[in-house]
Parts: structure tokens; C-alpha cells; sequence
DNA sequence: GCCGTTTTCGGCCCGACTGTTTTCAGTCG
């Protein structure tokens, strides 16, 4: 069983606890297990067959236990025995807005409703409002929570996401009464799902900013509304909470707003140890109550003996320990790319000629760009096979010599892998192209072992120097193919093959955990955008901050090279 | 259920908002 899998279980262990009304820190423990578990490294199964599965933080003697029959059996008796007593079902009544345990199992024992349709039909019935605690309101509450459920059961994908919380605060920078605005939550994380937008104000006026809050043109509901703060949702069907609060507190909100949750309980905790609370006014001496920071978040993290942590590692995945020692990475930086190496034209499914896109290379002061058409069997692909991927390659070098003195325009392909591991072009051809990238389209469904072996047969062929969108995974629609990455990682060492990490919002792949892996054997990643359209190469924010959540710094990215460096760490014999 | 530079027992992060209350429970983040 896979990290995945099992934090999963673990995490309905503590769902159904939680219905049953179990002690909440017991509940809280199965949940702590699970997201460790989930955002582990390495391998679970490698931890166990060294004995060292109570080394994971949150893990004791009895979760240990239980991972250690999960992983022989590929059960949990314990969880059996759970879902006898309450069907599995209600956990995903849970999902909706506004419903928790008490309330679902009270429908659950009164009514028997387990599922969505009965929970409609029940409300329909208008049965609920002979019980004390529910009332025309409630009803109308659930029924919100109902719609904006079925409206977006996924989360939002970063990409999008971020669009509308750079347009939300744009429109409260405009507003006069609006001080200071900053984006919290999980889009400040780069997190490549987004469940709601958190921004902050500070403002004399509150109530104003409230006011004109709601007012927006985004908005489609009002939530809630008070004093500091106010939850709306968006015509898209995101919520949105707005905080406003003053000045002197603005570090401490910030901080306790950016999340994770689990970060931030972790350095609560810290700070208990010593004497201290953090709230989102700041951080107080718990003796005399005296406030000692909060205005900037820096001295948030100082007061309590930590160096600052940027938003991206702030999931309580070590970086805590990481401050505490002095440690924290060196995070890469948007402005260390010096260039992008996974560019689609017209000359296949892209949008743009190979000289607009150049143009917005240069606009992007990248060193170089690699130009990567698809040569691909699947017909609905017109791409770059046979001769005219030799076309094409005397057009780019007649791009290349007019710009000679901007940029350095490279020549490449992004070539299919069968499903035996050959690749769609010969040799011949691949030889001559500067960067040639390969990458799997089609066929997704093999074990893995076989798609591992498919993958490091192109990642022996000498010509091949990137690997793109390694796991082949759509955040939302696709998973991605199994893989055994500990292999992969391993021939990439061996062949001087370097993995993608795809810039698109809706790969993200590699992702943060496969990236900090990556780094962990030695493995330089290379960030693409994989674009279309120019455009599209505007994402590279994307790949940088799932590079940053991975803990990647500049030396962990091939594409932070300068062009002299680049060049010869890839031993390109061309002269530009 | 986990955890320990005060502790192997007794804690476990903290506050805002809503609805239905007349002092609070439930939910959320």
C-alpha cells in the first residue's frame, strides 16, 4: 500500500471516530498520523521493512500497528469493525459547509439519512423543524452547504485560484478606507489545490471595508459578516474570507492566516513551551498577558526562537525543526530561471509561431528557450516527425542566428515513448536536435513495473536529457501512472537524465513531495512550462512555487544556470 | 492516540461568527 492509501484509511478511521463522538485529541491523533504519513519523503513500506515506522512524527505503538497490518494485509479490522457501527457513507456528509459530526449523526440516529438524497428529501420534508436547535435558517444553511458541495466537490486548481485572488485584491487596494493588503491561506503556500481565498487588511474603518467587500461584483453570497471578519462566496463558487485588522497585529494575522493548520498548531505548541500564546493579535507572555510582536511576521517566528519560514514549507513537514537548527533552505526564486526548455509553436499543437514565442522569452530576460514540438503517432497531433522535424530545424536556426545577440535559441523535440520504451523518432534525427525531451501521452495503463521500465528505457537513450511530466498526472482528472520512483531516480543518476517539473497548474508535475525525493538522491529537477501559447510561459510561477513546497534550491534546478554553465552541463556542442 | 529539558499521567492551539440562545453549542479555519 502506498502513503497515499494509507493515510486515507487512517483518515477514515478518524472521521468515524469523530461521528461516534470519540475524544477529539484521539481523533486528532489518527489525523496528525495520516498527514505526516501522506507527506512523508520516502517510501512508507521502506520505513517498515526497517522497523522504523514510530520514527514518523504522530505515530505511536498502536498506529504503528495498524500500518503494519495495512501494509501485510491490506486491511484494518479496526476500521471493519468501525463501519459496522456507522456506514462509511456519512464521512462524505461531513464534506458539505456548515455540517459537522454532531449535526450528522443526530440526521444519522433520528432519520437515518447516510447520503446526499436522503439528506435533500429530509430537508424537503421540513421533518427537521419539530427538533429544538433547528430552525427555517438552519434548513436554509444546509441547503446553501448542499449546493456549493455539488457545485465544486474539488478543490479550486492553484492556477485558477490565483487568478481571482490577484483580481480580489486588487479591487480592495483600490478602495480608499484599505491600508495595507496581503493574500494568506493556502495560495500564499502555492499549494496546488485551493480550497478557499484568505486575504487580509488592515484599515481604520472595518465596517467600511466590510461594506464595500460584499459590494464586489465577484461576489455571489454573503456568508457571514462581522466586525473582522467576513466570509463570501464568489459567482465561480470559491469562498472567500476577508480579516481586517490593525496595524500592530498585521504580522501575527498574516502568519496565522497563511496556515497550514498543522504548521501552525506545531508552533503554537513551541510556543507554549515557552511561556508564550499565539493568536492572530499577536504573540503574548501567558504570565502578565504582555504582547511582545505581532506587527510584523518576522518577529512572529523570532519571538519564538524560530528564523522566518517561507509560506511554501509551512505544512509541518520538518521545516519547524529546520528553523529551530538553522537549516531552512535556500529557496529557488522566480528570478533565478534563466530559461525554459519546453516550448510548443504552430508547428504542432501550440498556438504561436517559434518567433513569438522568442519574443516573449526575451520580454521574460530568459538566457535561452528550447523550442519542443510534439513528435507523436496519435493522429490528432500534427507534429514535427521525419522530415519536418528537419524543416524545422532550419527555421529555428534561422531564428536563432536573428537573435543571436538576445537570446540563445535551442533546437528540440518532445518525443513520445512507446509503450515498449522506444521512442517515436530515430536517432538520426534525435541527434541532431539540442534538447530532445521524451514523455509518455498515451497508453497510461500498465503496472508498474512495466511503465518503469518503459520510462527508464528512454531515459538510457543517450540523447534524451529530460523526462517531461514524469508521473503523467491531471490534478482533479488523471492519476498519475504508477511509478516506482526510487528506480527512476536512480537511472536518471546513472544516465544524466533530468526530470520535469511541469510548470502547467494542472500538472504540477513532479510534485512538491516527488521534487524534495529528487533532491534528497542528488537529482537536479528542471522546471518547463509545457506552453501553447505565449502566454502560457507565465505559469513558471507555478513550477516555481511546487519547486519551493519540495524544498528546491537554485542549485537543485538546472534551468537557474546561466547559459555558459547550462551549456556545459549539458555538454551542448552548438555555437550561438 | 501521542508525548515528555518540569511530567509515563494528564495534558493536547485558539478565536470568530451564526443561530438559537438568555449563556451557549456547533462549525470553521
Amino acid at each position: 500500500m502506498e502513503n497515499a492509501e494509507i493515510a486515507q484509511v487512517l483518515n477514515q478511521v478518524a472521521d468515524i471516530l469523530e461521528l461516534l463522538g470519540e475524544n477529539q485529541f484521539r481523533v486528532g491523533a489518527y489525523r496528525r498520523a495520516a498527514q505526516e504519513i501522506e507527506s512523508l519523503p520516502q517510501d512508507i513500506n521502506e520505513l517498515y521493512k526497517q522497523g522504523k515506522l514510530d520514527e514518523i512524527p504522530g505515530v505511536g505503538k498502536s498506529i504503528t500497528q495498524k500500518i503494519e497490518e495495512l501494509i501485510k494485509t491490506g486491511r484494518l479490522k479496526e476500521l471493519e469493525r468501525l463501519k459496522k457501527k456507522i456506514p462509511l457513507s456519512l464521512t462524505k456528509l461531513l464534506q458539505i459547509e456548515g455540517l459537522g459530526p454532531k449535526t450528522v449523526i443526530f440526521l444519522y440516529k433520528k432519520f437515518k439519512v447516510t447520503n446526499l438524497s436522503q439528506l435533500k428529501k429530509l430537508l424537503r420534508s421540513h421533518k427537521l423543524l419539530q427538533y429544538k436547535g433547528f430552525k427555517e435558517k438552519t434548513e436554509e444553511n444546509i441547503w446553501r452547504g448542499i449546493k456549493l458541495y455539488e457545485k465544486h466537490k474539488e478543490r479550486f486548481l492553484l492556477g485558477r485560484a490565483y487568478i481571482l485572488a490577484q483580481q480580489m485584491v486588487e479591487s480592495l487596494k483600490n478602495f480608499k478606507e484599505v491600508e495595507r493588503v496581503e493574500l494568506a491561506g493556502s495560495v500564499r503556500r502555492m499549494k496546488e489545490t485551493i480550497g478557499d481565498l484568505d486575504i487580509l487588511v488592515t484599515s481604520k474603518k472595518p465596517s467600511k471595508v466590510m461594506d464595500y467587500f460584499v459590494s464586489l461584483p465577484q461576489v455571489e453570497e454573503i456568508e457571514a459578516k462581522g466586525r473582522t471578519k467576513t466570509t463570501v462566496i464568489l459567482k465561480i463558487g470559491i469562498e472567500n474570507d476577508l480579516r481586517v485588522v490593525s496595524p500592530d497585529c498585521f504580522g501575527a494575522a498574516l502568519y496565522y492566516f497563511t496556515g497550514s493548520k498543522a504548521h501552525n498548531i506545531r508552533v503554537r505548541r513551541i510556543a507554549l513551551e515557552k511561556g508564550l500564546k499565539i493568536n492572530e493579535y499577536g504573540v503574548f507572555r501567558i504570565k502578565d498577558n504582555k504582547k511582545i510582536a505581532g506587527k510584523e511576521e518576522r518577529e512572529v517566528f523570532e519571538a519564538v526562537g524560530l528564523k522566518w519560514i517561507p509560506p511554501e514549507l509551512r505544512e509541518d513537514r520538518g521545516e519547524i525543526e529546520a528553523a529551530l537548527e538553522g537549516k531552512l533552505p535556500k529557496l529557488v526564486k522566480l528570478k533565478d530561471i534563466k530559461g525554459d526548455l519546453h516550448l510548443h509553436t504552430n508547428w504542432s499543437d501550440g498556438a504561436h509561431t517559434i518567433e513569438e514565442m522568442v519574443k516573449k522569452a526575451i520580454e521574460k530576460k530568459y538566457e535561452y528557450l528550447a523550442i519542443t514540438d510534439h513528435a507523436s503517432p496519435m493522429g490528432i497531433i500534427q507534429g514535427i516527425a521525419g522530415k519536418r522535424a528537419l524543416e524545422q530545424l532550419r527555421e529555428i536556426k534561422r531564428i536563432r542566428k536573428k537573435y543571436k545577440n538576445k537570446i540563445k535559441l535551442l533546437s528540440g523535440v518532445e518525443v513520445d515513448i512507446l509503450p515498449d520504451g522506444r521512442l517515436y523518432l530515430p536517432d538520426e534525427i534525435l541527434k541532431k536536435l539540442d534538447i530532445v525531451i521524451a514523455a509518455v501521452h498515451f497508453n497510461f495503463r500498465m503496472s508498474e513495473k512495466k511503465m518503469t521500465q518503459r520510462i527508464i528505457k528512454a531515459i538510457k537513450n543517450p540523447w534524451v536529457k529530460i523526462i517531461a511530466h514524469p508521473t503523467g498526472r491531471i490534478i482533479g482528472k488523471r492519476e498519475g501512472y504508477p511509478l516506482d520512483m526510487e528506480e527512476i531516480f536512480s537511472a536518471c543518476q546513472k544516465y544524466h537524465t533530468y526530470l520535469e517539473l511541469n510548470a502547467f497548474w494542472n500538472r504540477l508535475d513532479l510534485n512538491d513531495i516527488h521534487c524534495r525525493m529528487a533532491k534528497e538522491k542528488g537529482i537536479k529537477i528542471v522546471i518547463n512550462t509545457d506552453s501553447h501559447n505565449k502566454m502560457e510561459m507565465d505559469n513558471m510561477k507555478f513550477g516555481v512555487g511546487q519547486a519551493r513546497r519540495g524544498w528546491l534550491e537554485k542549485r537543485d534546478v538546472l534551468n537557474t544556470l546561466p547559459w555558459e554553465k547550462f551549456k556545459k552541463e549539458l555538454n551542448l556542442k552548438i555555437k550561438i
